[in-house]
DNA sequence: ACCGTTTTGTGCCCACGTTCACAAACTCCT
DNA sequence: AGGAGTTTGTGAACGTGGGCACAAAACGGT
């Protein structure tokens, strides 16, 4: 966590956007796509926020965050401030993913529609297992891990998925970042270690189902 | 969020574990394992924080929360300390679960190893789509969504995890409440509304691969 | 028995995040 | 034009979480 002090251009200053925010703007950005798909052309903080499951004082300072995109006394212009969120985010431009682990729950990333329709696109499927090699999985030839290189220079490709057992997932990972991956979304229960200014996420069923059962042996201790 | 003050017997007191340390015991107990497996009796707060990928520090406060497991000088008892935490998170009794939606996602978690080494035993599958009811996975059997309320009484469901398409899961959620659900796992994008002392836990990929763009993104910016 | 070494448990402070509450800004009606 | 009604944007207060740094406690060697 070093305090990187950007090198800008005069007068180009970067909003530093809080994390938490940064985590709940993807959720306006569903909520407002859905508002719009009905034909809502405006709203106020107080109905996107009930769309989005938070508070209308939250949504407004973390829309703050990004600029006075609202007018007073009448709301938000959906389709305006959807556009301004995603640009935020950055999915009006096209990510390439590699996805690294064709077992079940590979597939279903592979099948993921959510994957597409956001501005992600899988470029490539990988796997270690051989007899696995050539399959179509949604449309895309699954390949050898071993062209994780080639693939993620030629496709200049930032994210990669790991869908993999833990016991492979820390050598996929190192794999991953020396190719140039710089984010990586980790499915194994595994705790990865990666060079500072690589970004990983963890997405843990078990500990999710942990988190609940202590909370659902609470709720019983207090008969 | 009502301030619930539970009656207690005298003299039992009920420890407040913050959020974030709860969150963070899993880790520590899948550390734990993998150094009981190794054959290792004791560990340092340093080594199993290292092994959990957070600093001794935080690590030593968060059991804390517990009590004082530890021996200054020496360090924790492997067996015990795993013991200890998995009695307070829950998972040293089994707990039953039912996932709803047989898709790729489904077919992923009723698959997935951790679910039964870790307390979690998934005694049904349903799917509203009849034409998969009678199919075998993972040695369970699909069954219909009506049989929801029956299967929640017969094996007492604490909680139900949804791994359908988002325009059902709210439905889905709404049968499970009524049912005697009161924990609920949404892998479903989209924001679940669910009565006082229900928890939801919400597991969204596109987000999760949303926030890596956007850092990716002020990666980029930062040239 | 005592001293040096190791390691836990925790008080203290700082940073981040959430919520309240209100002034500013806009619309609409008369 | 002006006043009533709405809704945003934000300052300020509060609460939670993270990390340093150190006293307390255990161990081992002499």
């Amino acid at each position: 966590m070093t305090a990187r002090t950007p090198s800008r251009a005069l007068g180009e200053s970067v909003r530093e956007i809080p994390e938490a925010t940064v985590a709940r703007l993807p959720v306006y950005l569903r909520a407002l796509n859905a508002l719009g798909d009905d034909g809502t052309r405006t709203c106020s903080s107080e109905e996107l926020a009930l769309a989005a499951g938070v508070n209308s004082a939250k949504l407004r300072k973390d829309l703050s965050y990004l600029g006075s995109y609202g007018t007073r006394g009448v709301g938000y212009d959906v389709d305006y401030l959807r556009y301004q969120i995603a640009r935020e985010i950055g999915v009006t431009q096209d990510w390439p993913v590699v996805i690294v682990g064709i077992g079940n729950l590979g597939h279903a990333l592979a099948n993921y529609s959510g994957f597409r329709s956001r501005g992600f696109r899988v470029v490539a499927l990988l796997d270690a297992d051989r007899s696995r090699h050539g399959e179509l999985v949604a449309g895309v030839e699954v390949r050898a891990f071993d062209d994780l290189e080639q693939i993620v220079s030629t496709h200049d490709v930032a994210i990669g998925v790991i869908a993999a057992p833990a016991t492979s997932a820390q050598d996929i990972a190192d794999r991953m970042v020396a190719s140039g991956i710089t984010s990586i979304l980790n499915f194994a229960p595994s705790v990865l270690a990666v060079p500072e200014g690589v970004d990983v996420r963890k997405v843990d069923l078990s500990i999710e189902l942990q988190i609940l059962a202590y909370h659902e042996q609470r709720k019983a201790q207090l008969s």
